[in-house]
DNA sequence: CTCCTTCTGAGTATTTGTACTCAGAGGGAA
DNA sequence: TTCCCTCTGAGTACAAATACTCAGAAGGAG
């Protein structure tokens, strides 16, 4: 029983399953598993190990990206596939930065999901190539044009700014998060800080579009 | 040749590619084409016609919503069964109210999807059973549930939302359309009693949702 | 150790939004 | 004509957000 073992994390359930008929067409692999959020996810691992999670990254309850960083501290050998929806530049910078082995589109087609599987299990990693494209973008974007690196939401800034995209209230989040109005708001004001917005509309716009809700 | 003939349009190859092994591990179910947004679908619609066309509501260059106006119009005999990651009570009415046949979400799981054809096949209506538990929702929201959206905003409302919408603040949009501030908030708390939110994140959320950004 | 970041909390002041109320002008429909 | 809806505008009161400032504790990196 050597078979390279997977477990599927993405909250559609359909296209679990027939990501699933994909892969096990694919000799010598195995899916022992599937989550619809990021806590399932994290629950499930408790119970198996698997050589690969494929995740998507806007998923109810823990969002994958965060889901990456648990799995890299608890399960430092189970590697991480992206597989997304989103074309954004963004979110592949912080799925490599959290330690994903690669990371493909839902637009991709079966080769390119069977070449990352095949990269990953040679201990690579793969990048799809529509993602590939874009790459110089992102590294000249990563950089302001003084020079100075792109300022980047902290793990806090982001799980309030999820709260805030959620509908609740400073004072809401605050109670919820067993910490001061005040530092919410100092929380909050950072946030427009970086991201150079100065109403709350532009903020939600960012959450929302970004998947934060 | 009595096979019952499907036509896939989803944006996301990958998922096509699952949806497709699932179909046809059914008998007599055949695959006989692929889209990957609403105007291929069209095109395709020239050359071959199936007998179901299952279809994603957010593909780019021509929207679902409109991709099945035009097929029902152009091919009256063609079933079209929705199968959407939007969970979202204004979609589902407007697209029984353009005429298809179903309406699932990706997050269901096969059952659902076989059901669905099943039910299609026998000439009537088949509802996601996670869609069908939001419907008395839909009716005390003002809304058919097979009809078109009852369009509860004015035309002014949907002015000052899409401003909103847009990062403007009441006073900026005041100054925009020449009334007064008081007019603006007015109109405002009108739209937030409609839409039955209470906090402007809402109200951002619901538009960008909704496109009026 | 020192330096830097993050998270925490607060002071002060102003602006904006929210929740009610009321009311007149104009248009369209019965 | 009357009746209803829309758009307009305002009063009042309170809640929330925004824009600044400052600062201590904890942790990591050098």
């Amino acid at each position: 029983m050597n078979s390279y073992r997977i477990i599927l994390a993405d909250d559609h359930a359909l296209f679990r399953s027939g990501v699933k008929r994909i892969l096990e067409e694919v000799p010598g692999v195995e899916v022992v598993g599937e989550a619809a959020d990021g806590m399932e996810l994290l629950a499930l691992l408790k119970e198996v190990t698997p050589d690969l999670v494929i995740l998507d990254i806007s998923m109810p309850k823990l969002r994958g990206l965060e889901a990456i960083q648990e799995i890299k501290v608890s399960h430092p050998q189970v590697k991480v596939l992206i597989l997304t929806m989103h074309k954004d530049e963004e979110y592949l910078s912080y799925a490599l930065g959290a330690g994903a082995a690669g990371f493909i589109l839902k637009q991709d087609a079966d080769p390119e999901l069977l070449e990352a599987l095949a990269t990953i299990r040679r201990g690579k990693t793969y990048l799809s190539p529509a993602i590939s494209e874009v790459v110089p973008d992102l590294l000249r974007r990563g950089m302001k044009p003084d020079g100075t690196p792109k300022e980047v939401l902290t793990h806090r800034e982001r799980e309030i700014l999820t709260l805030l995209a959620d509908g609740k209230s400073s004072k809401e989040i605050g109670e919820l998060l067993f910490i001061s109005l005040r530092t919410v708001q100092n929380h909050r004001a950072n946030i427009m800080k970086k991201l150079k917005v100065n109403r709350t509309t532009d903020l939600i716009k960012y959450a929302v579009q970004k998947g934060y809700s």
